[in-house]
DNA sequence: CTCCCTTGCGCC
DNA sequence: AAAGGGCGCAAGGGAG
């Protein structure tokens, strides 16, 4: 099933606004009008032969018809970044057509083909999959047709100009896609891997315009009371020579505690400074007992979060002045696989907040005002966050990998793998731990958290000495190295295939190039395995885990799409081994039981030829704001 | 002033 | 010898 040219139609869009050029870029903007499409255009082909077409200034009725006219013709729809493209009919009231119709992207494909880890190489420097950087690549002779473009320029001279421009970009896009379409073809699982991710697109498009509607008072509140924890501790610190400008900065801090307090220097950073990190300030308070060393810590953990989160959002809402925020999801945006989300356009003084970075949110891990945060973000008037949860992901698809026997009954139902570490570790009955921990015992609950830390840290290559430091600041754990190291032993005595797998991995891909996923998605591994060996070995082993987990999340997305439109729901945003949706007050509960249906029994094996040797369970939660969720109770209904 | 690097830190 | 992985964002500081 090569490229079916007949099957296929390559679209591009260009945008404007009448009231800021860089509204341009904001689909959302088009629903008060604020921006519009200013011309779009199509390549197909026609008894053999291609035809490119371009529209002006099309309504409404122009876009609706070209939708339903791919929609009536089975034709897919092949653009480059064209979640983009496809985001402006949907704010021009056509989502329910977006979502109908199929979507396909070039620049995807490519990055299928391409992609390395690109490790150590700064956001400016990694290799660029934009169409301008195809086209020199793929067609030396035709680089730099886009020269002297303007997208707002309405005079008949500088739209008939950029006409021919628009369809350039769409006979480039077709002869692109069809390419990278067929050298993935050349092993199947691939391009299978990169069409099931492609489902996604529409889901995505409609997210853009969508946006995240924000309780302003909230943001309000945790400004202020971010505001009052940040005075606290400067007041606290006053006697001590303290300015904002000196906890501010790395380097005036490191002076001031290591030079006029006379610290001990716990920790160098890699260009060989004093480090002033939070788990410095944290040793310091634990080992030297300087509380000001704590004040310093909470001060900047305050100062940080206030201007990140909640300041970020309230500069957000004004910006795009709806009551919205809106990160943008970039699909793939990892060379996992995994999506990413930005909250600003442009740089520099051009900056625009889009968004909010909501892939950082602060989360409760039960600190005083954690639970503030999350709050902000609310479901629109009519609808209910649904939140699907891929159980213990990461810990399931390791199980698989390694094929650990003791680890794949663990994740079996009825079974807790971190009561069953935490029952290893401290030498105790397993069934005894989960019954105390379900009867609220508080020093079981405590050895569950620890086998929770071992289970989650081991399961790559940390060391004794970093898996200490996370086990003391991210957890709140009383603990050494040395009995760190022991905790670390029972990990790796009790799964014992998980070392296996790591020699396996690191053998098979210096000897491929090349690590893979189960879904068939993969990463190029050529380099040089000697100089470059840990950070490549480390790839071997993280890629098939982290991938899998994207390829999971896609088919996840794929397989709600359709399912979504039959009950009014919505595709809202991702958190990686989370999808969250927007669903009609009055369709929560069958979403939740029909979502987690479908989501419990995904066609693995049709989508990928894998067959689980155990259950691959999705947690459900419902709640009106993002920061309210509560599991959804099943039991009772 | 802008650009880039470093440090630090939020999430999964 | 020793080394979890993957990101995006904010702020300071230095170069040009």
């Amino acid at each position: 099933m090569t490229f079916d040219r007949t099957k296929h139609i390559s679209f591009d869009e260009e945008t404007s606004s009448t009231v800021d050029p860089e509204y341009s870029l904001q689909p959302f903007r088009a629903l008060k009008g604020e921006a519009f499409v200013s011309s779009y255009a199509v390549t197909y082909f026609k008894d053999g032969k291609p035809v490119s077409e371009a529209c002006a200034m099309p309504s409404v009725d122009q876009l609706r018809a070209f939708l339903q006219h791919c929609i009536d013709n089975d034709l897919t729809i092949v653009g480059w970044n064209v979640a983009f493209d496809a985001a402006w009919p949907c704010a021009l009231g056509l989502e329910d057509l977006v979502m109908r119709a199929k979507w396909l992207d070039g620049m995807l494909l490519w990055k299928h083909l391409t992609v390395t880890p690109e490790y150590g190489l700064s956001k400016g420097k990694r290799k660029s999959y934009s169409l301008k950087a195809a086209v020199p690549e793929f067609f030396p002779e035709r680089a730099g047709y886009e020269e002297d473009i303007d997208f707002h320029d309405m005079s008949p001279e500088a739209t008939a100009k950029r006409l021919v421009y628009n369809q350039k970009d769409t006979i480039f896009t077709f002869k692109l896609t069809e390419k990278f379409y067929n050298m993935l073809e050349q092993e199947p699982a691939r391009l299978q891997a990169a069409l099931i991710e492609a489902k996604c697109i529409p889901m995505v498009a409609a997210s853009y315009v969508q946006g995240l509607p924000i309780d302003v008072k909230q943001a309000e509140k945790l400004y202020e009371m971010l505001d009052n924890e940040s005075m606290m501790q400067l007041d606290a610190l006053s006697e001590f020579n303290v300015t904002p400008e000196i906890l501010n900065s790395p380097k005036q801090l490191a002076k001031l505690l290591f030079e006029d307090w006379g610290l001990p220097v716990l920790k160098k950073t890699p260009k060989g400074q004093p480090s002033t990190d939070k788990e410095v300030l944290h040793e310091l308070l634990n080992t030297v007992q300087d509380v000001r060393a704590d004040a310093v810590r909470r001060y900047r953990e305050a100062v940080g979060n206030q201007s990140k989160f909640a300041e970020g959002t309230l500069d957000s809402v004004k910006y795009n002045g709806d009551g919205c925020v809106r990160p943008m999801a970039s699909i793939y945006s990892t060379y996992t696989g995994r999506m990413t989300f930005t909250s600003k356009q442009g740089k520099g003084k051009n900056e625009r907040a889009i968004g909010i970075p909501i892939h950082q949110m602060k989360g409760d891990k039960g600190e005083k005002l954690d639970k503030e945060y999350r709050k902000m973000v609310l479901a629109p008037p009519g609808y209910t966050i649904v939140e699907f949860d891929a159980a213990g992901q990461e810990f399931r698809w390791m199980a698989i990998m390694s094929g650990d026997q003791t680890m794949l009954e663990l994740c079996m139902p009825g079974e807790d793998p971190h009561s069953f570490m935490g029952s290893r570790i401290v030498q105790c009955d397993y069934r005894e731990l989960i019954e105390l921990n379900h009867a609220g015992n508080k020093k079981a609950k405590n050895e569950r958290k620890l086998g929770k830390f071992a289970n989650l840290s081991f399961q790559y290559r940390i060391g004794a000495e970093k898996a200490t430091v996370k086990a003391r600041v991210e957890y709140k754990l009383d603990v050494r190295q040395p009995y760190i190291q022991s905790v670390k032993d029972v990990y790796l005595k009790s799964y014992p295939r998980v070392q296996d797998y790591w020699q396996n991995q690191i053998f098979k891909c210096e000897r491929k190039g090349y690590a893979e996923t189960l879904a068939g998605r993969r990463v190029d591994l050529h380099g040089d395995w000697r100089r470059n060996g840990w950070s490549l070995e480390s790839t071997a082993i993280n890629f098939p885990i982290q991938g899998v987990g994207a390829d999971q999340k896609y088919l996840a997305l794929a397989v709600l799409r359709p399912y979504l439109l039959t009950v009014g729901a919505k595709f809202f945003f991702e958190l990686h081994d989370g999808i969250y949706l927007l669903v009609p007050d009055d369709k929560v509960e069958q979403v939740a039981v029909e979502g987690k249906w479908l989501l419990d029994n995904l066609p693995y094996h049709k989508a990928w030829g894998f067959a689980s040797p155990i259950p691959l369970t999705w947690d459900c939660k419902v709640g009106k704001t993002w920061g309210t969720l509560k599991e959804y109770d099943y039991g009772s209904k």
